[in-house]
RNA sequence: CGGGGUGUAGCGUAGCCCGGUUAUCGCGCCAGCUUUGGGAGCUGGAGAUCGCAGGUUCGAAUCCUGCCGCCCCGACCA
């Protein structure tokens, strides 16, 4: 019993922690606030990255690299921008070093000072922007559709694997566009793509819908997004699309000719998901075992695990296994054949628990003389024997069978706390007790918000895009109020 | 940056109050044998400048001073 896990109810942080770091996605690094994405985590991303990337080709996008550093003087072009970022930069003010006079190691040569220093990207509006103003003069120019994969750096407080690490990787898409209709066409649209990305992929339910000015994204018009629920009952935003207007068009003076020959400011939007999903996934899914993945996203989706006694029985079982593997591979799925000798059957099976495969197969020389095989399942933990024949097939049906119930079941947990509240007590009572998401209403002031959140530190996390049950009386002022919104604590 | 905690082998730890042989134990690691259907057993072995610097002392993991790192709680945030 080498890898304990804390369970949820003992300690959720703890658990998490032990789940990311036991289940080999990341480790903690030499560097304070950054992580180590080790290969099972990096695949599990690449996974996530590589269907993304298709979603957004398919919808016309294409990827470009601009450069991590941006000259100082962009960030303040601005106003709201600069505001919301400048107190988390890293900046660059020298590009040399030199050994030390008064002996021992290197200094900082104080005669390489930058005439300008560079930011290292907390995100990439600026220089971005910058460059379209060379790109664009004239309405056959629209749109432009980028998207970027990069790492960003914004200079945390206090950071936890995966949920907010000082550097991160993520992919950040901007666009330019001749009206705001289609500006805001494109917002929506790549809101949708998250939204299908997380449900449909990732398996976990999502709450479409709009910030509030003071959640708004720093030099936005309007910000929308896709939040999401944690089994500690704690709202994490799992991703943005902005609506930019003018903004940067006129920061950056980027305009274009129309047809009728009038001169205009481009329109904007901005767009991003991060590393962040790797860690809602983790708490999303997991439980006391360890993480459980959903099948569409998995770095290993079938791992197969031998049992037998001396090189004669494992010699027929390899041969077997051989013939299982080349059929899976012909399906499509994922599959890994763990022979290593140095560990144990029983090592085994909760190694890849922990590591949330979603089904292992256990095949010993008794299995193979009655021509079956043991089927696990790890969402349930359901074990059956079923034959060999027609393995392929009905494992491809129980991986879609994995994916539909973990997203069930987040969906379960999801709707079961969205809970009604009319006044302060009540909303304090759910979020103290049984956690998630509160609907209440609302009277559209900042300071009530802020209000709501010095007496029970939950933030309005959105104003959803579906139905926002009708008019009523706001929850702290009992000011009339439109619709209602969603409070909750959040990551 | 404020409050609390902590630092001994790759990981988790005992010893510290009350200074004294070769720094304890478990996991992991290496070798060999036996094992293999839910985290194997035995035997042998390797691995630690006790966070760093200074001080007190015949003698410091242990006492004193200073510094540093990390973790947790808050403010900040995807």
């Amino acid at each position: 019993m080498s890898k304990e896990i804390v369970s949820r109810a003992a300690d959720y942080s703890q658990w998490y922690n032990d789940l990311v770091i036991k289940g080999g996605l990341a480790d903690y690094s030499a560097v304070r606030g950054c992580m180590v994405i080790k290969p099972y985590g990096f695949s599990l991303w690449e996974h996530m990255r590589d269907q993304l990337d298709r979603m957004f080709k398919e919808t016309g996008h294409q990827n470009a690299y601009f450069p991590i550093f941006i000259p100082k003087s962009f960030l303040s072009r601005e106003a709201d921008h600069v505001e919301g970022f400048a107190k988390e930069c890293a900046v660059v003010t020298h590009y040399r070093l030199k050994t030390d006079p008064a002996g021992g190691g290197l200094i900082v040569d104080p005669d390489a000072r930058l005439e300008e220093e560079l930011i290292v990207r907390p995100t990439s509006e600026t220089i971005i922007w910058n460059t379209y103003k060379t790109w664009i003069q004239s309405y056959r120019d629209l749109p432009v559709l980028i998207n970027q994969w990069a790492n960003v750096v914004r200079w945390e407080m206090r950071t936890r694997l995966f949920l907010r690490t000082s550097e991160f990787l993520w992919q950040e898409g901007h666009t330019a566009h001749a009206t705001s209709k289609e500006a805001m066409e494109e917002t929506l649209r790549m809101l949708e793509i998250y939204a299908g990305f997380v449900e449909e992929f990732m398996a976990i339910p999502v709450i479409r819908g709009v910030k509030t000015p003071s959640e708004r994204f720093a030099g936005a018009v309007e910000t929308y997004c896709i939040e999401t629920l944690m089994q500690d009952g704690k709202a994490l935003q799992a991703g943005t699309s902005h609506f930019l207007g003018q903004n940067f068009a006129k920061a950056f003076d980027v305009k274009f000719l129309t047809r009728e020959n009038a001169l205009e400011y481009v329109w904007a939007t901005s767009w991003g998901v991060s590393t962040r999903l790797v860690g809602a996934l983790v708490m999303a899914h997991g439980d006391d075992d360890g993480l459980v993945i959903p099948p569409r996203i998995a770095p290993i989706q079938v791992v197969i695990v031998p049992v037998y006694r001396g090189e004669d029985q494992k010699t027929p079982i390899d041969q077997e296994v051989g013939q299982i593997i080349l059929k899976l591979k012909a399906a499509g799925i994922r599959v890994k054949y763990d022979d290593s000798d140095h560990n144990r059957p029983g090592w085994k099976f909760a190694e890849y628990e922990m590591k949330g495969v979603p089904v292992r197969l256990t095949l010993g020389s008794r299995d193979l003389s009655s021509r079956v095989v043991e089927v696990v399942r790890r969402d349930t933990r359901e074990k059956m024997s079923w034959p060999l024949e027609g393995l392929a097939a009905a494992l491809e049906q129980l991986l879609g069978q994995i994916q539909e119930n973990l997203f069930s079941k987040a969906r379960t947990f999801l709707t079961d706390h969205i809970t009604p509240a009319d006044d302060m007590e009540t909303l304090t009572a759910i979020l103290d007790g049984k956690g998630g998401f509160v609907s209440a209403h609302w009277d559209g002031n900042p300071q009530t918000e802020e209000k709501i959140k010095e007496l029970t530190k939950a933030t309005i996390r959105c104003i959803p895009l579906e139905a926002g049950g009708g008019e009523g009386k706001c929850v702290l002022t009992g000011r009339p109020s439109a619709r209602r919104v969603l409070f909750a604590r959040a990551y």
